[in-house]
DNA sequence: CAATCAAAGTGTTAAAAATACACATTAAGG
DNA sequence: CCTTAATGTGTATTTTTAACACTTTGATTG
């Protein structure tokens, strides 16, 4: 079977930044080639868009076919139509990126049928076509967002230690805080929901565990107050 | 002559929102659409991209077929590919949005093959397609935006008095500054040269002219000083 | 079980930035 | 020369940000 049209189009894929957090690092998601062209490279999750098929869905699709990531925070990053941008023809790309936290999508969970594996930013492999350019693109929206928007929590787990919300920070925006001034900021946001929980199996104080009140969150936007980190 | 692909494929188009000020008023500049869907219905300037065009060229060069408009502020906002969003088939649009000052882009230059014409944005016709959605997130967008990168200074004529641009955040943020304090930040920003000239024809006195220093800009970005006012 | 270790948790002071606020100056027009 | 309309300018107050160090807690070790 075939298509054909009257005016010559370009191919239209998705491709996907996912962007996870460990104790060290940022780390982002690649899967290797299994086909031509830049086979066994790693690459991108991302794929074909589908007619009648919605550019956002295609994303989400083809991130879980690939990585078995579903339901994790997902945004449109940008376009990338350079025509000489894969060898095989003219192919647009509708760019995104997405946050997952590690502790609950580990390495090992991601290997399905293709490679799938998690590198630091800071030590990638050679990326496929352009994506190395598309990665760096969504690294800097990353850390424009994260500032003004509580975007940060998708990539911790759902209670979460002050230290490791600072840590998160400093890792984004490659820069200390000092403890004391991070705890007010993030006070005075008033968007932490302090639980009566603390950590587990650590060989010190334990710290008091916090979720990410969205409710909370959503009654401040609407009331014109601006999150500012 | 037609084209034939193992896949089907949706169509990409680019829509371009252009913005433009005037003394009262912020305003889009719509064209009138002489083929169906949607004949005779205003809609943002834009087309279909050609095999081998990029995306960015695309939305430059259906802009200046147009709209006559070319050499302006244009950035990429979004993709939007919502399956039902054109009664034809599944089209795919890159939209962007673009800047340009009202002075040197009077309503009647544009006229030019096709009916176009600049609408305040409260004052809007009813828009083809899904453009009236695609306006709303370019007008998010620019409100954003004007805050930290200096992009208002596109919707100025290159000389310009800071009473002017304190009328450009006001329209565009919907909120009122005081003189003394917005001339303040502005002076610490120190993007501004000041010109020897003033305003001409004025019926009362002339207020001295200001240029935006784009070298100096560049200068304090790169210094890692951020732009916000 | 006392000592050690590692990180949690907590306030104050000084500096900088944001805000509120009013009047004299200038130039054109009648 | 009087009126009109908008330019241009400074200070005091409040708020926000930044700098800075020690005690508490709880598990581990000898």
């Amino acid at each position: 079977m075939s298509f054909t049209y009257d005016y010559a189009r370009p191919a239209l894929t998705t491709d996907c930044v996912v962007f996870g957090l460990d104790e060290e690092d940022l780390k982002v998601l690649l899967i290797q080639r299994a086909i031509k062209p830049f086979k066994d490279q790693w690459a991108l999750p991302g794929g074909f868009i589908q007619v009648g098929e919605d550019v956002d869905d295609c994303a989400r699709r083809e991130l879980e076919e690939e990585t078995g990531l579903k339901n994790i925070f997902l945004e449109q990053l940008a376009t990338v139509g350079t025509p000489k941008r894969d060898p095989r023809e003219h192919v647009v790309t509708v760019a995104y990126y997405a946050l997952v936290n590690l502790i609950e999508h580990p390495p090992t969970a991601a290997t399905d049928a293709k490679h799938a594996a998690w590198f630091a930013l800071d030590d990638l492999p050679k990326l496929a076509f352009d994506h190395a350019d598309i990665l760096k693109l969504a690294h800097e929206r990353l850390r424009g967002k994260v500032r003004y928007q509580p975007i940060g929590f998708e990539l911790l787990p759902e209670k979460f230690t002050l230290t490791e919300l600072q840590k998160l920070y400093e890792l984004i925006l490659e820069q200390t805080f000092d403890k004391r001034n991070f705890r007010k900021k993030v006070a005075k946001l008033d968007i932490l929901e302090e639980t009566d929980e603390l950590e587990q199996d650590v060989a010190r104080r334990a710290a008091r565990l916090y979720r990410f009140d969205r409710s909370r969150y959503r009654v401040l936007i609407k009331q014109g107050i601006n999150f500012e980190l």
